[in-house]
Parts: C-alpha cells; structure tokens; sequence
RNA sequence: GGCCCCGUGGUGUAGCGGACUAACAUGCCACCCUGUCACGGUGGAGAUCGGGGGUUCGAAUCCCCUCGGGGUCGCCA
C-alpha cells in the first residue's frame, strides 16, 4: 500500500496559476521556503514544498511538520474543511516529498510552538499531492541522535538532509563566500590551476593518474597549489588566491581527509609582514563576521618566534587561551642526589615543566593516568609535585610537598620550579625530564590534557596568533642531510643568509604560520626569487645541480626570467569550518567524505576497472585487495 | 605499521559464563483517537549478538585470529 502507485496517485491537480502567484506554463512547487513562515506572512495562501519531518495523526486532525532547506513548519489537514488534502496527509510517511497549498494562520491562542521558529504560525492545508514517497530511512533524520559513522557516510545524501548536518555547510558556503569578497575587494585574482600535475618526489606521498596518451607515465593531483602559483607571480598576477583541493595519499586523521581545502594565495612584491597583515585583517573580520558570540582580543595578533613558543609552549601551534606556560629548571637538577636528572642532563636533556592550577587535587590514580601522554611521546615518565599547605612559595617546607619522587627532589628544585611557573600552594607541578625534543612533545600533550580536564580551554574564545622565524633546516637523520622544515623554496631570514655557509641549523626562515586556539590553521612563507640563494638551499639540502634541475627544472627556469619577490600562504578551510561550526572532526564540514581508510562508502570507491581500461593505460595489476562493497543492510522497511 | 576504544532487532542502548526461549527505548505495521508538536492508547512483526576458530556440560558474555568504524603515534616537504 505504502508504496503502490496509488499513494503516487493519490492527488490534487498539480498546483498552478492562481491569485496571479503563477504562471500557467510553468509548473511550480512553492512559494515560500516552510522555515521562513511568520506571522506576518498571516492570511496568505502559500504553496509549499519538502520532506515529511514528522506526521501526527489525531484520528481527525493531522499535523504533519514539512521541512525544507530554511526549517519546519507545522501544516494542518482537517477532514471537514478539505477531505481530499487530509485523505492525502493519511497516506503520508515521514521523507515523502510533499507539495501544501494552504493558508498562513496564526496558531490558536495556547498551541504556539516556542522551540520552533515558525512556531507561532500553522499551514491550513487546502491542497496536497505526494511527490514522492520514501522508504523509512536506515536512521532518524527527523532526531539527534548519534549514528554509527560507517552507516551515515554509507547514506551520506540522508545524513546531510538532517538539520544541523545542513547547517554546518550554510557556514561552510559563508566562509567561502567572506574570503572570495575579501580578496576581490583587495585586487586579487581567483586563478585555476591544473587537477593533473606533476609529480614531485619530496613531501607527502602523491596519487597518481595514469597517462593514456603517455602509457606509462602518471600525472599526480596536486599537495598544493604551491608551484603552480610561484609561477602565477612570475606571470605577473602580483595577487593570486585559489579556493583549491589538495589531495595527499597519506593516512587519516579527525583533522585529515584524502582531500581538502585550502585558501591559496600569494602575492608579489610584499614581505612577511604583509601576509601576516592580510591573515590577521582577514581573521579578525571572519570571526565576529561567523561568530559574533565568540570573545576575540583585538588586533595585533601576538607575533611569536618559533623559539619562543618552543620554550613556552613545547609546540609550535599553542593553545594560548589559557596559561600554564611551560619552565626549565635544568639549572637547578645538579641541587637533587638523582641519577635520572644527573643522566639527562650529562646528555644535554632538560629538565622542564609546569604548574596545573588546584592540581593538587587530583588522586594518585588521576596523576598516573598522566603518564600514558608522556610515553606516547616517547618519553620515559613525568615527575608531580603537589603543593600543599599554606602560605607563600617561599615558605614551602618538604612537609608541604607530596610527591611520589619526594626523596629525590631538592627543595631548590621545587621552590624554584614553582616560583618560575608562578605556581600556588594547591597547584601541581608536571615535570619531565628528558631530551629537548622528547620533553617539549610530552608537556605540550600533557599541558592540552590538563586544560581539559580542568575545563580551561574556554570554547567561547578565539585565540589567534602568528608563530614566526621558523628554522629554514632541521636535520635528517636518516638521510644525513639538512631538510626544509617548510619547503625548498622558502626564503632565508636576510640577517640569517651568512649562516647558511657556518651554521645552517641556526638560519632562521620567513615562514610562518597562524594559529588559532591551538589548530594549524594556516602556513606559508616569503619564497627564495635570487637563483644563487635557491642553489645554496638545494645544495644544503643535498640536491646535486643536475637532481634539482630534473626535480624543479621548471621552476628555476622561469625564476631566470625576472622572478619578483613574493611569498603566500595557504589556509585550511575544513579546519576552520570544522571550528566555526564546533564539529568536532572535518567530516563533518565535508559533504561527502572518507572513512580513515580512505574509503567511500556512498560510492564505493575505489574500484576495480576493468580489464580494457587497465589494457589502454598498458596497466597490469600485480597486487590487489578485495574491495569491500558498501555496507548490507539497506532498509529494511520495504521487505515487510 | 604500533597503541587505545567500539561492533547486540531498522536506529540508539542494556546484558559481560547458566534464570537470554536476548531486555529497554524509539522506529516500523495494524486498529483507535479533532490541537498535537519526541501527540496519546491497544496489539503485532522484527536481532542468534561483525565474521571465523577455540575453551566449556553450557558463550552475546572467556581466549585466539580476522574484518569494519573511530581516536592517536609514526607519516602528513
């Protein structure tokens, strides 16, 4: 019955011209969005079309809430005033299509909906025609309710129909929308450039399109726009931004898909200064723009040297909405009878750490928990002190000291530790001691681990900030050679070019980065346009003259015919989406997106082809998986 | 590749060695109901517990393997 054509059939004539609303010629489906209906749209008779959201049947009366695009509106069918409309609503399922003509009518005193936006309004139903039934969903559209994701990307065209799902793209297209009017109205150009690219050897690894016409050769898609838009100043363009896919063939994160979006831009004759000014203006205008209830501090936005938040921080993308910033008292080590600072330090390790605001508090059990963050990082364990008592830190005495490590800690050690982190009795100090590298990773995953349990990290913040004079190299090694820390192409610091023949490690590079609340959320840098400085840089980077020029041939051959000086910088858009909307991963912001192994399970893809497509590419394959078809278990509503 | 969490009717969960002939909510189907808005009422159908193997008199529950999803480290110039 449910699904029989009679319930197709079941119908008023298909709406046309009356009251001069319509044409004749033309068909129509409605004539105001369900979720826009107010009281002022009173008295007027309105066509309306969308979904079934949910259906009440009184016996008598039903009421059926129809959403569109814009929201829900309640549609009354009476079976006095229009039989044929109510014998409609009768056979109605939630998801059909369905087309109202009715009138706008306040509702009677006392039924007002408060939680809905049309809510002081109803549709009287005059006319309705199913325009299509629906299977019953394989989840609740019409409900908040947490669905297995596997499930959801299977239907992702049914998951995207629910309401907050919708939402997050409304913003997702406003963020779109604000840039491209921001940039246009700075003089950029929005430039396209090529899906089928070159493939470059170094950074993440490329996918790979088959040539046709060049059987055994491959375009890749691009990383990044990155070479292509060097290119674009050294035509001239001066102001370049893309809104571009990037794909890399690397694995999955919450804030890492397959594919995904970046605002690309670039710019000729400009220093890091006015980058980090266009990010900043660009920022600070989308955020109260998108998020008028967020708290952001005014511009400036800090300027912090990698060195810096390196030693304050322990990560060069800092959370700095909150303070626990990080001390050395490496210094102080040689005050305590312990083999681990005496081994540490002997290996130019340091010992560092910082203060947990009423940490004190937690229980064994909770500080242990801790120490799970500090392996993950490599790290052998962390040292807590907690400080009790009262009084001044001056005054601490061991009795006020409770620490698992007690007897191996000087009351140097602590006073000082606590006098540099600020700390206050009831606060707990984390100390890790170990390698640089090693003790930065663990305090920096036990600084955001501590911010979220004690409910510091305020979600109603912005908290912006540029990172700055990145290192140009670290060093490899495996490899045993210097590596960019940004990319080949990235310019010196002026003051810094000299070390690059004394001491590479110490140059300091014009690459920067912008972070927000502690995400990535953009990178870029002023790039080397002096040929005898990108040589120095390859031949640091172990790249004989002959290797560069069959890697980047291209690109030092245009820099030859009057290369300006220029630098960009490019934006996650998913991220900043996925921080607009609060999503808590950028699959959410991605209308259709991959599982974490890279699979889709909408389409299915990837896909075996068949033999003549392989045959044409003189592709053989020789390894294959079986891929797994999309998920059983379709609804299962039809086979009753 | 490593580590962690998860996988029970359509959906979300409970059950974690025997009383499970697998429970609850919701959805679905039928009937009833003129103002509801997560409408209400009555009745009904629906899962062998991701898959495979093992332990046991007995497994959704324990063990091993495996598949899938998520998180994370490596990786992501």
């Amino acid at each position: 019955m449910r699904h029989s054509n009679e319930a197709q059939n079941t119908h008023i004539r298909l709406p046309a011209g009356r009251h001069g609303l319509l044409r004749e010629t033309k068909v129509h489906y409605k004539t105001h969005y369900c979720g826009d209906l107010r009281k002022g749209d009173s008295g007027q008779e309105v066509l309306l079309a969308g979904w079934v959201h949910r259906r009440r049947d009184h016996g008598r009366l039903i009421f059926i809430d129809l959403r569109d695009t814009r929201g829900l509106v309640q549609v009354v069918f009476n079976p006095k005033t229009a039989p044929e409309a109510h014998a409609v609503a009768e056979q109605v399922r939630n998801e059909y299509v369905l087309c109202v003509r009715g009138t706008v009518s306040p509702r009677p005193a006392g039924t007002e909906n408060a939680g809905l936006p049309s809510g002081e309004v109803e549709v009287v139903a005059g006319e309705a025609q199913i325009l299509n039934t629906a299977k019953t969903p394989p989840f609740y559209i019409n409900e908040e309710v947490e669905v297995d994701e596997l499930l959801r990307l299977r239907y992702r065209y049914l998951d995207l129909r629910r309401i907050s799902v919708h939402d997050r793209f409304a913003v997702r297209h406003r963020v779109n929308k604000y840039i491209r009017d921001f940039l246009d109205a700075r003089g950029f150009y929005e430039i396209e450039t090529p899906i089928l690219t070159k493939s470059t050897p170094e950074g993440a690894r490329d996918y790979l399109v088959p040539s046709r016409v060049y059987p055994g050769n491959f375009y890749a898609l691009p990383q990044s726009p990155q070479q292509l838009k060097q290119l674009l100043m050294v035509a001239g363009f001066e102001k370049y931004y893309q809104i571009a896919r990037c794909f890399r063939d690397e694995d999955f994160r919450a804030d890492r898909q397959a594919e995904f979006t970046q605002l690309d831009l670039e710019m000729s004759f400009i220093d890091q200064k006015d980058i980090l000014d266009l990010i900043e203006e660009l920022y600070a205008g989308m955020i109260p723009a998108l998020r008028p209830d967020l708290k952001l501090a005014p511009v400036p936005f800090p300027r912090l040297a990698y060195d810096d938040v390196m030693r304050r921080y322990g990560t060069d993308k800092p959370d700095i909405r909150y303070g626990m910033e990080l001390a050395d008292v490496t210094d102080l080590g040689p005050t305590c009878d312990f083999a681990v600072f005496r081994d540490v330090i002997a290996a130019g390790g340091q010992i560092r750490g910082f203060a947990a605001p009423g940490g004190a508090a937690f229980t064994r059990r909770e500080i242990d928990s801790l120490t799970q963050f500090v392996e993950d990082q490599g790290g052998k364990g962390l040292i807590s002190v907690a400080l009790l008592g009262e009084g001044g830190i001056d005054d601490l005495t061991p009795e006020d000291i409770r620490s698992p490590m007690h007897r191996y800690l000087s009351m140097e050690l602590i006073k000082g530790m606590a006098q540099r982190t600020g700390a206050k009795r009831g606060d707990l100090l984390i100390l890790v001691a170990d390698e640089p590298k090693v003790a930065s990773a663990a305090l920096d995953a036990l600084r955001r681990e501590m911010a979220a349990r004690l409910n510091l990290a305020d979600p109603q913040v912005a908290a912006c900030c540029f990172v700055v004079d990145f290192p140009l190299f670290d060093w490899s090694e495996s490899e045993q050679r210097w590596d960019s820390v940004h990319h080949p192409f990235t310019a010196p610091k002026a003051e810094d070019l000299a070390l690059l023949e004394t001491d590479p490690g110490k140059a300091r590079s014009k690459a920067y980065d912008f972070v927000i609340n502690g995400m990535e959320g953009a990178g870029g840098s002023i790039r080397i346009h002096r040929r005898e400085v990108q040589e120095k840089v390859f031949e640091l980077l172990g790249m004989a003259r002959e290797e560069a020029q069959y890697r980047f041939g291209h690109m030092l051959e245009a820099f030859e015919y009057g290369a300006p000086p220029h630098g960009g910088i490019a934006a996650g858009i998913d991220r900043t989406v996925a921080f607009f909307t609060g999503a808590p991963n950028i699959r959410e912001v991605i209308a259709f997106p991959k599982t974490q192994s890279a699979y889709d399970p909408m389409m299915g893809a990837p896909s075996p082809v068949s033999p003549k497509q392989l045959e044409e590419l003189g592709i053989a394959i020789t390894k294959s998986t079986e891929v797994i078809a999309p998920v059983e278990g379709a609804p299962q509503a039809d086979l009753q």
